[in-house]
DNA sequence: CTATAAATAAACCGATCGGTCTTTTTGTAA
DNA sequence: TTACAAAAAGACCGATCGGTTTATTTATAG
């Protein structure tokens, strides 16, 4: 007799500590970490959890999906193909507003901690980046199509350089504590989005 | 009575454990992978050393330096300032021909992994960062001054975006396991540069 | 209210962590 | 060759690691 109990106890445990493995990340937070942030004691969430990884791995994909819900409420709030790809550069100007980017983008957290060490996150963040890429992809060729942006636009071209961009740019920001270098990153990005307009 | 001995050992510990912190990262790095890595004991490395902050301090150090000699040699060894900035893209392009890029750029993985835990080691990534956008801006002024760059380019804007753009690409080669997003993003910084030209 | 099983708590495990201390080896000045 | 100090080795330390096991609490079906 499952109860739902358990299933609300798993989503405590990832909600809670979603910002302690952004913030520390995998090799960083220990199993100690997950009992205070969630208050529970560690027969609980090995009840609720195969192992840390399992942890980790359900974090991962709580964090990239927030941001990824984010963009699209942004995205389809606006109709025209440019705003549509503005709202990266904006979201990621103010992403100090957003508490699940404020320890750092999880893509790029994970990803530069993974990418030698743990082959199933590093599979994850792939998916993810790929899912980023395919979007923003998408994105462009429907702005063409529709004659918002350029026809001789390069789909892949430009998914690559904003990821990069953006990517590149929040590393400064987060190590150097300021918002000098996103801010011009975005801005740039923002006048190379404007130029796409047909 | 101080010998060279200590001097070599130290030098030989930082040599030997710099690709394993690149790797493993500081957190995920342990004494017991710097006494394999080097083959040394435990009493011989805390001899040399006082703690594992200090051999990561000097890790990332010799790690920057290593880029950091690189670079200046391939730059010196052109004259045209365009050819000048190319050397980034150029470089990055081809990194896993160089040892102590193979395992990431040590800015980038020391970056993400420092930002919110480890203020030392952040302190010098931030030096580190600093003074590589600092040499890009140097070098676009002096095109400028020799008139092979355009009046109006932003030295700024232009250094900004060149780390970002280096740093995000190169984080998703690394994630991948291919060079296609990092060709495509070295690619277009190509174009930018050479889009400087006076 | 009772029986029962799920959910949680907490004691416990061996392994490994960073770091210290003592012993042995090595190199060198006299 | 001897004396001595520097360097290296390795046993050892308490703390913490991820994870298991057992005991207790809690919720629910009958």
């Amino acid at each position: 007799m499952k109860t739902q109990k358990s299933e609300n106890t798993k989503q405590l445990i990832i909600e809670k500590t979603s910002t302690v493995f952004n913030v520390k990340g995998y090799a960083g937070t220990s199993i100690n970490d997950v009992m205070s942030a969630t208050g529970l004691s560690k027969g609980c969430i090995y009840g609720n959890f195969e192992n840390k990884d399992e942890i980790a791995l359900s974090v991962f994909d709580y964090n990239f999906g927030k941001v990824t819900q984010h963009m699209k409420e942004r995205i389809l709030a606006t109709n025209d193909s440019i705003e549509r790809l503005l709202v990266y550069p904006h979201t990621y100007k103010n992403y100090f507003r957003y508490p699940y980017l404020q320890a750092g983008c999880p893509i790029l957290n994970t990803a530069t901690e993974a990418d030698d060490t743990h082959p199933s996150l590093q599979k994850r963040v792939q998916k993810a980046l790929n899912f980023w890429k395919t979007s923003i992809e998408n994105q462009i060729k429907r702005g063409i199509d529709r004659n918002e942006i350029k026809a001789d636009a390069d789909p892949i071209e430009i998914a690559v350089v904003m990821i990069s961009m953006i990517e590149g740019a929040f590393m400064q920001a987060k190590v150097n504590n300021h918002m000098t270098e996103l801010n011009i990153a975005m801005s740039f990005l923002e006048k190379m989005i404007r130029n796409l307009k047909a």
